[in-house]
DNA sequence: CTGTTAGCGCATTCAC
DNA sequence: GTGAATGCGCTAACAG
């Protein structure tokens, strides 16, 4: 009798050695519905317990086909708006079973393609992305896996397949009217520059919109460092504003985070918000409508955009699990333009 | 000749046959160090290109018994602090291939549970959790699956393995200190009301002992509902505070989020901050430091945190890989008390 | 530097 | 309701 060889994690042929069945037997009791005696059950989930034995999943995907997961792309983990549609994700499909891979990009496309590739090894069952910019070699990789794919955030003008968002520039154009309406006329904007942030980009290029429409002064725009966006960042993006165009009476952030610097700043310097000058921001953050004054934005229901993006995609895999596959759908999210006491 | 079958991806033996090589050449190709002449290699990435493929690591993990990730549990993505944490993992273990898979709990051990047994499934070669507070079931499960355990955020009484961490009572007690010395009297905490935030509970209990040794007026402790901690809790919280202890002259918040919330409240009250009530946080968020007035606060670098889980994982997975295992090792991470304009 | 053989742990498929 | 044979796509180990 040789002592028993030290094996690291227990298989399913250990349990079904000590079950006194079949490993068929004991997979099929560990999924749902599988076709198993009450009493056979109970001395294999018996074994599991006493043996510590968990699933390989990782065999299961290779000889079954799925993966069991989806995977999902934020820049930032750092931004309650994708933490916020993460969430939404996982809520929505929680009750498949299906799990999520979470990434993120810091808002860099050359990082968003590593990542589409190093997901794509694992095979997810689908890929939830954030806005819809990517680069050519992505595309192409995800094009290619023939999986499910849902761009959020964005409306893309070529989307790759379904998408979820709502469009940037009009949501801020709409912010810039609402500010008119309220007689404001000299109207800045405060972003940043690079294009790394698309959706950044996108809102700046609906306040262009909306102050040549208007016939209101142009090109008040400072522009701040890269994303993420940060609250310093609207602070001295604001002093800046005010030294160079003194006649601004609103300015508009990209984000509520560098609207809610730039109330501080301003709260520094003794410049009444909105008496001197008002600021609106975008994103509708939880420090928003907190903050003393609490700050115009322009509110996207961040939840709602990663629920609705799950649900889809959880469609579209159990489509392509049953062999169907489904039209390419484009959902716009609405937004909404809050004004508080900041403007 | 029948026509060519409709595979839905390409394999790698689809790529040998393309390049003229035995799949093992190809696998060779594919990992750096592998041994293939120059020109082989240049015909077996002329086919992958060629042919869209991607690797399916999850074959690999199969036969060489490597997932090629680690996984990281945080109670909730919307928390600057864990996503600091989560981005420290992410840098520390970058370059060595490995991949992070995140999860987060919500705050609930029974959701770490599943999460943790989900995670388990797919065999991943380390495990970075937050805090030392788990249900019986998941530590069992841990032992079980012999892989490395990072414990972060807490120092544990009885670390699973691995911990990286600070004594948060310590932290908060020497926050009441330092508001003593700066003459406070009557100090009040703000805080959650379930033991669900470990932290939050650990915080509250340092208070406590902080007043009591320093002889000042127990008791004032103004609990809000459960985590995450939110800002418009706090503003709530203070205003219970000052309602029901009107003679408290400093108020420690159990995050800076509460505590920016309270400060927001006290302006629309007209309390003056420091002037009628001293506010302090706890975490250094960016919005402490941008605030006006800034908040005082405990700074803990969330990211070296992250930094350090990640490096003593990647230690200790290499470690495990070539067969050794590395004693446990508990790691204290420094906390500062920064002194603002809000105390 | 390259190929062959074998097998990772499970689920599919078919048989009983 | 249960079992046996087979193979998923890849890599370890060895041979050449």
């Amino acid at each position: 009798m040789s002592a028993p060889p030290p094996r690291s994690t227990p298989t399913m042929a250990d349990v079904a050695k000590r079950a006194g069945v079949s490993t068929m037997t004991v997979s099929r009791a560990l999924r749902d519905g599988g076709m198993v005696s009450g009493d056979t059950r109970a001395r294999i989930l018996a074994a599991i317990e006493e043996l510590g034995y968990v699933l390989d999943q990782t065999a299961g995907t290779l000889s079954s086909k799925r993966s069991g997961f989806m995977a999902a792309i934020v820049p930032s983990l750092n931004n309650s708006n994708f933490a916020d549609t993460a969430r939404g994700i996982t809520e929505a499909i929680e009750e498949s079973g299906l799990q999520m891979l979470l990434g993120y990009t810091d808002y860099q496309v050359e990082k968003e393609e590593k990542l589409i590739e190093a997901m794509l090894r694992r095979r997810p069952e689908g890929l939830v992305l954030t806005g819809g910019r990517h680069t050519p070699r992505a595309r192409k990789l995800l094009e290619a896996a023939g999986i499910p794919v849902v761009e959020t955030w964005d409306i893309p003008p070529d989307p790759i397949g379904h998408a979820v968002g709502f469009s940037n520039a009009a949501a801020c154009r709409a912010l810039v009217h609402r500010l008119y309406e309220r007689g404001y006329r000299n109207i800045g904007f405060v972003g940043g520059t690079s294009n790394r942030d698309t959706r950044g980009a996108d809102r700046r290029l609906g306040y262009s919109e909306a102050v040549e429409e208007l016939g209101l002064p142009r090109g008040r725009i400072i522009s701040f460092g890269k994303p993420p966006i940060s609250m310093e960042q609207g602070g001295e993006a604001i002093v800046h504003m005010v030294t160079q165009w003194p006649d601004v009476d609103a300015v508009v952030c990209v984000s509520d985070l560098s609207a809610f610097g730039a109330i501080a700043e301003c709260h520094r310097r003794g410049w009444a918000v909105p008496g001197r000058i008002a600021v609106a921001g975008f994103g509708d953050f939880e420090v928003a409508r907190c903050a003393f004054p609490r700050i115009t934005t322009v509110a996207v229901d961040s939840l709602e955009i990663g629920r609705q993006a799950g649900e889809l995609i959880l469609r579209a895999i159990e489509g392509a699990r049953a062999g169907r596959s489904m039209p390419a759908e484009t959902m716009i999210i609405p937004f909404k333009v809050i004004e508080r006491e900041s403007t």
